[in-house]
DNA sequence: TCTGCCTCAACTGAGAGCAC
DNA sequence: GTGCTCTCAGTTGAGGCAGA
């Protein structure tokens, strides 16, 4: 039954000594969503409120795991108020219970996506890096957004809140004359220096606007409201949108009249493909080919047959143009060349790309491509295979080259090795010692290597038990001053392999293999006699050697 | 005492981006 | 087109622990 996590039942389960943490509430109830409480897995933490001084678990791990600068955090305490936003309380003032000591510490984990979402939709494919620390403290001053030091962002995101970061700092550092306190200037002048303030935020939506986030922010409401929300906090405009209620009102009227209000800028900011645009058509024009007003937005595969041929109509009669310029008074014979070969590689390339598409092995997959990368460009082959990266195609055309066109892909196992050899003979050397493994007079194990060779040893029994055999070696490294073992664990793992008979009892170890050893002498007089009498001296030699390997 | 299972860390292949 | 670098995700060996 889960355990309700209340100041009562911490109350009572405290003793006297820590009656003085009673008196404690979390500094962190309001950092997250979640509630105090108890952590049950986290055997090793006390079931309580701690001061956060106490936090003293290696995050090492934790750190490496998100790629966090272990410059930046320098223990759990520190990484659990960066994570909380309370970047300049001091830790001697906070407390934490269990739950959100795991919440924002080592069980902290970060969204797939990426966290900001200012240049993206919000794209899990392209993070490239986390959030730092530095970076976490200027989410929070100047846009009030919370982001956990770890958490993943994209590249376009992380180049533009560099690039505000690089802002920030720039207008900060022309005013030496008031630089004795910087950061204060920056915060008075935002929140009451009307004219700043707009011009600020003129430049602020005017480089939103030029990557197109206005744009975006109209597709989506909840990109307008994210918009919108960063682009007014970040100003501190004091708007009335103060409840939930009036956000989505407030956020068409902010974007969109920051929109009208800025299109002639807008205007002037054209992206290459619109400057493509103008150029083609402009080209039209003096072909006297009506200009391109509309483009293809669906897949050409389902589109409707009839804008199928409008589109294909009008790309033959620009190219038409084109080859009248580039091959003059021949288009047509050129262009019946151009067409007819096309259709011949269409036909070879979209058989190559069935076949390959069908293919689940990356290594039959690059069998296929070797065939074609020596013949046709990454580009070609891109239109039939649009999953093909040129990682594929490089690695299709090396095998191409290296092992050859369509041959097939070698598949080699690979093994790794963390124990050293020279680690795993001295054990070996150790246990193979007449004080802890005996040979046994009877019997072959049948070893086979991971080569595919069989060998065959005799069987070996051991004079004590595994664990003992291990903890007797470990003694022995440890006079013997050989810092460089293993773990027990993995010495056990070795004897498991190595699968000697554990000896059950020492008595009587020496007759038994005497009475082996004798019992093959006796063989071999028995075979010596019958070769006397009449078995042949060759014979006798040929058993009597088997009988010596036997033993 | 032994072993199955979990976690961690190192390693490796795949893929993308960039400069030349 | 090529080669280099970096990141990500999957794999694998090793360590540790709990329970049979």
């Amino acid at each position: 039954m889960p355990v309700q996590f209340t100041p009562q039942f911490l109350h009572a389960e405290m003793n006297d000594e820590d009656e003085r943490e009673s008196q404690f509430v979390c500094s962190f109830v309001n950092s997250t969503v979640q509630q105090c409480g108890l952590i049950e897995y986290k055997k090793t933490w006390p079931s309580r409120i701690l001061p956060l001084t106490c936090c003293k678990d290696s995050v090492d791990s934790h750190l490496y795991k998100y790629s966090i600068s272990r410059r930046s955090i320098d223990s759990e305490s520190s990484l659990l108020k960066i994570r909380a936003g309370l970047f300049e309380e001091d830790d001697d003032t906070l407390t934490i219970c269990p739950k959100h000591r795991f919440a924002l510490g080592v069980g902290w984990r970060p969204s797939t996506l990426c966290s900001i979402g200012w240049k993206c939709t919000n794209s899990k494919s392209n993070l490239k890096g986390t959030i730092t620390k530095e970076q976490s403290i200027f989410l929070k001053k100047y846009h009030h957004v919370l982001l956990g030091i770890g958490s993943g962002v994209c590249s376009r995101c992380r180049k533009e809140l560099v690039q505000r970061m690089a802002d920030k700092e720039n207008r900060v550092e022309p005013n030496p004359s008031s630089s004795m306190n910087s950061n204060c200037n920056v915060e008075a002048s935002e929140s009451t220096n009307a004219e700043f303030i707009m011009e600020e935020t003129k430049e602020e939506i005017s480089q939103i606007d030029g990557y197109g986030e206005v744009t975006q922010c109209k597709q989506t409401v909840q990109g307008a409201k994210k918009a919108a929300f960063l682009q007014i906090d970040e100003e501190n405009l004091q708007t009335n949108c103060l409840s939930m209620d009036s956000m989505d009102d407030c956020i068409s009227e902010s974007v969109y009249s920051q929109s009208s209000q800025y299109s002639e800028w807008q205007d002037s900011q054209e992206s290459p493909s619109r400057k493509r645009k103008m150029s083609l058509n402009s080209f039209l024009e003096t072909v006297d080919i009506s200009p391109v007003k509309k483009t293809l937005t669906v897949d050409f595969d389902l589109a409707s047959e009839r804008t199928k041929n409008d589109y294909v109509r009008k790309a033959k009669r620009i190219m038409h143009s084109v080859l009248g310029i580039l091959v003059p008074q021949q288009e047509s014979l050129f262009e019946e060349v151009l067409y007819e070969s096309n259709a011949y590689k269409d036909q070879t390339l979209e058989s190559f790309s069935k076949a390959y598409s069908s293919m689940s092995s990356w290594g039959t997959q690059r069998q296929i491509l070797s065939l074609l990368v020596q013949d046709y460009s990454y580009n070609q082959l891109k239109d039939y295979i649009p999953d093909l990266s040129r990682y594929k195609f490089s690695s299709a055309r090396k095998h191409a080259e290296v092992v050859g066109v369509g041959k097939p892909v070698l598949q080699k196992k690979q093994f790794r090795e963390k124990a050293t050899i020279q680690q795993i003979e001295n054990f070996l050397e150790f246990i193979l010692s007449p004080a802890i493994m005996t040979d046994s007079p009877f019997g072959e194990c049948t070893y086979k290597i991971s080569s595919g060779i069989t060998l065959k040893v005799p069987k070996i029994i051991l004079n004590s038990v595994r664990t003992r055999t291990v903890t007797l070696y470990l003694k022995y490294c440890e006079e013997t001053q050989n810092a460089d073992i293993l773990s027990e664990r993995t010495y056990m793992r070795l004897l498991e392999a190595i699968e000697p008979n554990v000896r059950k009892s020492m008595k009587g170890l020496d007759n038994f293999a005497a009475d082996g050893s004798q019992a093959f002498d006796n063989l071999k007089s028995v075979v010596m006699t019958l070769g006397k009498g009449g078995k042949g001296q060759e014979w006798a030699e040929k058993i009597s050697k088997q009988l010596m390997e036997g033993k």
